[in-house]
DNA sequence: AATGAATGAGTTTTCATTCAT
DNA sequence: CATGAATGAAAACTCATTCAT
C-alpha cells in the first residue's frame, strides 16, 4: 500500500472525499474542484497534492462507496435468517442512506486507465461476491425470480438512489423508498411472468472475467 | 403564440431542437452549445438568435418531449381496450423510444422563471390530464394498485429512461425494458402488499393545483 | 447630389438619423445598430441599405447636427442687435436643445476618410464662418475677451451638452445651463485676467486650411 | 477590510488598477479586459480572480481616483493661506493630472448595487467633506460666489478632465487648463450676476444625506 | 505539507455585416 | 426596396492545473 499519511494529512484526505461524495451527489460530477476543496476546508493546492486530477478523486469516492456497501452487505448476510431477507435488508439500508450511485454510475465514467486500477477492482470484486451470494441464495430458496441477476440488483440500486433534480423535496425524499418496495414486489417469484432477456450478472457490468 | 417563422428559419429551429435533444441525452445537459449548433448544421449565432440562452433551448426541448409523450398517450388511450392496457402500452412505447428524461428531470433544472412559462405549463398540464385518466381507469378496473398515482408513473418513466453512463452497451440497452417489466409486475394489484406512503399525483410534481 | 429618394425611403432615412441621434446621445456612439433600426421602426437590413456602415450613419447625424446649429446661428445673427448678444443667444439655445455633441466630439471619431467627405466639410465650413463672425464681432465691441476664439466656443458647447452619466436627473438637467452662465461670466472682458495660451480657432479644430 | 494580499498579489492588483485607470481614460470604459490584463503584465485569469467582473474593476479605479483627489485636497487645505487659494490649487492640480473623470462620471455608471458599496461611499464621503470646507471657506471670505456649491465643483472637475475624443492633440491638451481659468473667472464673486438655480451640493450628487 | 495566486484554454455571449426571401 | 435570418469574429467569463511562497 501507500505510505501512511500524517494524521492531519489523513484528516484532510478524508474531508476531501466526504466533500466530494456530497457535492458529486448534489451537483453532479462536474462541480468545480475549487468548491470541493472549499467545502472540505482546505486549499485547492491540498486537493491536488492528494489527488493528481479529478479522476483520482472520483476513484477515491468510488472506492469509499463500494466499501460502505460491502460493509452493509456483510452485516445483513451474517445477521439475516436467509439470503432473501439479507438482500431486502441490504437494499433498504442502502436506499435509506442513498448509497449506490457510484457502483455502476460514476465508476464507469472513469477513463479506461482508472477503470482497472487495482484498488478499485479489488473493492468491487469483494462486493460483487456478496451480491452474488445473496442473489443465488434467494433464488435457491425459490423466493427471488430467476430471470434477474446480481447485476440487475446493482443497476437497480444505482437507479433508485440517483438524484432526480427538481422534484419537490417531499417527493424526492419519498421516491427511492416507494420504488424500492414496488420493485421488491416485482422481484418476488410469481407464476407466469418472465423477463424477455436473461439475468444480468454484476461481473458483466464491470467487464471483468468470472468472479 | 409568437409570429410564424420563415420556412427556412423554422427548419433551422427544428434542427436545433432535434440536435439538442440528442446531445443532451448523449452527453448531458452541459454540452457546448457550439456543438449543438454544429450538429444542427447552423452557426452559433443562429442558435443564439433563436434561443437567447441555454435555458431557452432546454425549455424548447422539454416542450418538444412533453408533446411527444402526449401524442403517445392519446394514441394508446383511444386505441386500447382499457386504461391499464393503455398505460402499459404508453410506458412500453415511451421506454422503447427513451422518451421521458425531460418530464421531471430536465424540466425542473430550469431556473424558477422558466419553470412557470406558459408554454411549458400548458403542455405539461395536458399530459398530466392523460396520465390521470390512465391511472384512474386502471385502478377502477382493479388491476393497478391504488397506492400509486400519476406522479409515480411520471417519475418512474423519467427514472427508467435516464442514461446510466458507463454501462456496457448491451446492458444499457436492455436495462430500461427489463426494469419496466419488473415494475409492471410490482404495479399490479396484489393482496397484502402496500406502500408506506400514499400515491404521488402528477400535479404534486409540478406544484400546480388539483388535477 | 445623390438621386432623390422615394418618399417612404426618405422617411425611413430620416427616422434612422433621428433614432441614431437620440441613441448616440443617450447610450453612446457604440449602441448596437440593431437597436437604432428597431427604434426607427425599420429592419436592420434597411439601415444597412441606407448607410453602408456605422461610420456613414455617424456622418449623417453629424451633418444633421451641424445643420441645426447653423440655422440657430443664422437666426441669432440676423435677429440680434449685436454679435455678443447673438453669441449668447446661440449658446443658450443650443444648450437648451442639447445640441452640440457632435460638432467636435463625434465628428473627429470618424476615420480619416469620412473626415474629409465633402458634405460634412461643407456643412462645417458654413457653421465655422458664422461662429467666427460672432466671435470677431463681440471682440470688436470689446465685450468678449480676446484670448478666446471660435474654436473655444465650439469645444465649450460640446463639453457643456455632453451627457454626464449617472447624475441625479435634476442635477443633470440643471448643469449645462448653470455652467453656461458661469462661463459666460468668465468670457466677458475683464481687466487683469488672461489665459496662458492664445485663442483656439474653429478652423484649427477640424484641421482644415483657412476658411 | 479584506484580508491582506500576498505581496506579489498586491503588486499585481495595483498594476491592474493602474492599467485600467490609464486605458479607461484613453479608450473608454469599454476596453477589452484582455488588454487591461496584458498592459498590467498578467493573465486574464488573474484579472478575474481579483475583480469578478468589469464593474468591480471600475469600482476599484473609482476608489483609487477619489483617494487621489482627497490627498490633493488635504495638501492644499493644509498648505494654503486660505480656502479660495486651496480650492484653486486643488482644481489646477487635479486638472493638470487629469484626475476627476470618475468622481461623477464613471462612478454613477456602476449599477445600483455597486453604487452603495461601503468602500466607495466612505471614500466619497471623505472627499465631499473637504470640498465642502473649501467652498464654504471661500464663500465666507467673500471671494467665491454663493450660488454655487461643492457639487458644482465636483461636476465641473469631471467635465473639464473628460476626454473629448478627436480633437487635435494640441487643442486637447490645452483645453482643460484654458477652460478652468475661464471658469475660475466666472466663479469669483461679481456684482449683478446670479445663476438662476441654487447651489448644487456634493451630497446631492451621490444621493446621501446632508453634508 | 498547505496555501492560494497565476495561467490560459475552453465556453458563452454579443453584434456588425452579409444575403436569401 | 424592405426584411430579418445567418454568420463568425471578438469579447466576456470560468475553471482545471501548475507553481511560488
Amino acid at each position: 500500500m501507500t505510505k501512511r499519511l500524517r494524521a492531519d494529512a489523513q484528516r484532510n484526505r478524508d474531508d476531501l472525499v466526504a466533500a466530494a461524495r456530497t457535492l458529486f451527489g448534489e451537483r453532479g460530477i462536474d462541480v468545480p474542484l475549487d468548491e470541493v476543496a472549499h467545502r472540505a476546508g482546505v486549499g485547492i493546492g491540498t486537493l491536488y497534492r492528494r489527488f493528481p486530477d479529478r479522476e483520482a478523486l472520483i476513484e477515491a469516492v468510488a472506492i469509499d462507496t463500494v466499501g460502505r456497501l460491502t460493509e452493509i452487505a456483510e452485516t445483513e448476510l451474517s445477521a439475516g435468517p436467509d439470503a432473501w431477507t439479507a438482500l431486502v435488508g441490504f437494499l433498504r439500508r442502502a436506499v435509506e442512506l442513498r448509497i449506490g450511485v457510484l457502483l455502476s454510475v460514476l465508476t464507469p465514467q472513469l477513463p479506461q486507465a482508472a477503470h482497472g486500477r487495482p484498488a478499485l477492482r479489488a473493492a468491487r470484486q469483494e462486493l460483487i461476491g456478496l451480491l452474488d451470494r445473496m442473489v443465488a441464495g434467494a433464488q435457491a430458496h425459490g423466493v427471488l425470480r430467476t430471470d434477474v441477476g446480481s447485476g440487475d440488483i446493482a443497476v437497480l440500486l444505482s437507479m433508485l438512489v440517483r438524484e432526480l433534480p427538481g422534484l419537490p423535496d417531499a417527493v424526492a425524499d419519498a421516491v427511492p423508498v416507494r420504488f424500492l418496495e414496488l420493485v421488491l414486489d416485482g422481484l418476488r417469484t410469481r407464476p407466469g411472468s418472465a423477463l424477455a432477456s436473461g439475468p444480468v450478472t454484476a461481473a458483466e457490468l464491470v467487464g471483468d472475467g468470472e468472479p
